[in-house]
DNA sequence: GGCGAGCCACAACGATCAGTTGTGCCCGCC
DNA sequence: GGCGGGCACAACTGATCGTTGTGGCTCGCC
């Protein structure tokens, strides 16, 4: 099916006449008649009564119009995601089921139009991401350098919201039966992190959250997908891991697993946004002021050194 | 815009190759890799990074990926709408703004995913929408016959719901600033409802009406549209109309009109539903249970003759 | 390092199709 | 009856689609 061949239909249903509507579309009028007709044809079906004033919609027809509109705005709006120089925001999220998605996804629900595209860089690595802000391939990422220092001139990072983190753990664990955790209560407990790459941000955070409470965290070895991380925390009996408050696991029933809030101190990801230092996407204003209206966090929250000290070009300088 | 090469984008995206894409989509390889070509042309854009082992989306090709998806589930949508033998619900409103389109709307909204076309019979004549009924056109269409036994065998009508009347009135009219209404307070006062086919089922109900309460119904005249009819009413001093409680007819702001309820008794436009006696379709029962969710009207409420008389294969040969 | 397997792109070709011009038909109107 | 507006059919041409054939590339294996 032509999509050139329903944008016709469209206009020629609104107008009610397949001439005006080949004017507008710069045709001929057979032209117009020849895909009306291609479209009866694919459809089996008649669309339009012809009359010697015009066209008239068939009850197929009427029928079928606010579907063919439905597929041109979309197709409309699919050209506007990618063309360059006007193209929809573009954000990169380290994944789809990340709290940074899941705000990203509360923002478009409670703003329904905005174009918004969520894609992830293929490479893991912030160094690309900021990259790929400078070059204008994205026009945000949710991603942290952890030494803002190294950002080029024209890339700026603010942070964006914190994400509290909150222990997973499956149904024979010790700690399951709690309604509460402080971290002082995670000491001696094995926490495994798996696929957090060495001398990442993450790595960073865990590095000082286990030094800071004295934890045993685990977060060498590889990841071998949620599925693997959720079978073995539900089989364990002394495996824990941590996980975003604000994520979206979804894991099957049958794996029992509990979600147990860690306080005094909340323990703080603190979720970034690189961005350009001048002339960002006007989207993204209201993105940032989107973040403002989550939850804030207790005053002793408990976050990592770089978000501790002063950031660059933080918050106003965005607005 | 191609729909068919939206279509291999899309298998070619989740499969990560263009030659799988190819054998499901039942051509070639090259066929697919061309057409996937000709939209990266189109969208002066590259969608897809080639490997040695496949394809990779890039940042465009996420971004586009479900815009694609949506016009191709479009595609399909609009497909079904119209094919014959497993086309969507389709229901005959007289108006997009008449309380049969709300309440379709209403029930379309609270169950997301029906496949609901709403039309609308060019020929405002209910003997033409039984036969486009009879013929399997329309799946049924809110008419009214006055008299049952002019319904071919295989074709019923059963009452859908009440539509209670409220007056509409400008500001100047002398019942403007009443917060209820009896039919007697409307005698004397003329009330004015254009475009009644003579003979129709409305006229039956004005009649009905008038000579019930003694009211000044003008029914006759020809309606040259809701906009002359509201200017009208907004300016006159002495002029008021009747509309259904549930309609939904917008008037700009600047109109200033008022909706009266009438009480003691209340005035109900009875609404029925024309449908096939025997395998209608599948979705209309959902529907008509859905009638009986709507706030009942009074027992004292009155009603033309025809909804007053014991109505053929009312109510359960329905479910 | 060489080689085969798997995958994608380019080339050439035939069939089909889209759009153009020219023309005829139909209907409503004067 | 003649005219005007509007749509459909016919014939033609250039573009396009899908096919077969082929080459280049990368990865993994011996």
């Amino acid at each position: 099916m032509d999509t050139e061949g329903l944008r016709s239909f469209v206009r020629a249903a609104e107008l009610g006449q397949l001439q005006q509507a080949a004017d507008e579309l710069g045709v001929t009028q057979q032209a117009v008649s020849k895909r009306i007709a291609v479209l009866e044809r694919e459809l089996e079906v008649r669309l339009f009564t012809r009359t010697a004033r015009g066209v008239e919609l068939t009850l197929d027809g009427q029928a079928f119009l606010p579907h063919a509109r439905s597929i041109v705005t979309g197709v409309e709006r699919a050209v506007t995601a990618v063309r360059p120089g006007s193209r929809a925001l573009r954000i990169d999220v380290l994944g789809l089921r990340s709290a940074q998605a899941v705000v990203l996804h509360d923002y478009w629900r409670s703003h329904p139009g905005t174009n918004l595209d969520v894609v992830t860089l293929k490479v893991n690595d912030p160094r690309v991401a900021v990259a790929a802000v400078e070059a204008g391939d994205i026009d945000a990422s949710f991603r942290t350098v952890t030494d803002p220092a190294t950002l080029p001139r024209d890339v700026q990072m603010i942070h964006a919201f914190d994400s509290p983190l909150e222990l997973l753990v499956g149904p024979r664990h010790p700690l399951a039966s709690a309604r509460t955790l402080t971290p002082l209560h995670l000491r001696k407990h094995r926490i495994w992190v798996p696929g957090i790459a060495p001398r990442s941000e993450w790595a960073e955070f865990y590095d000082q959250l286990a030094a800071d409470f004295d934890l045993r965290i685990d977060a060498a070895g590889p990841h071998f997908g949620d599925e693997v991380l959720l079978d073995t925390l539900a089989d364990s009996a002394d495996v824990a891991t941590l996980v975003g408050a604000r994520d979206r696991y979804i894991w099957p029933t049958n794996h029992d697993l509990r979600r147990i809030p860690i306080v005094n101190p909340t323990l703080a990801y603190p979720i970034s946004l690189i961005l350009p230092a001048t002339n960002p996407h006007p989207g993204l204003r209201a993105i940032i002021n989107h973040f403002g209206n989550l939850a804030p966090l207790p005053e002793t929250t408990w976050r990592p050194f770089w978000a501790t000290t002063p950031r660059r070009n933080d918050g106003d300088s965005a607005r």
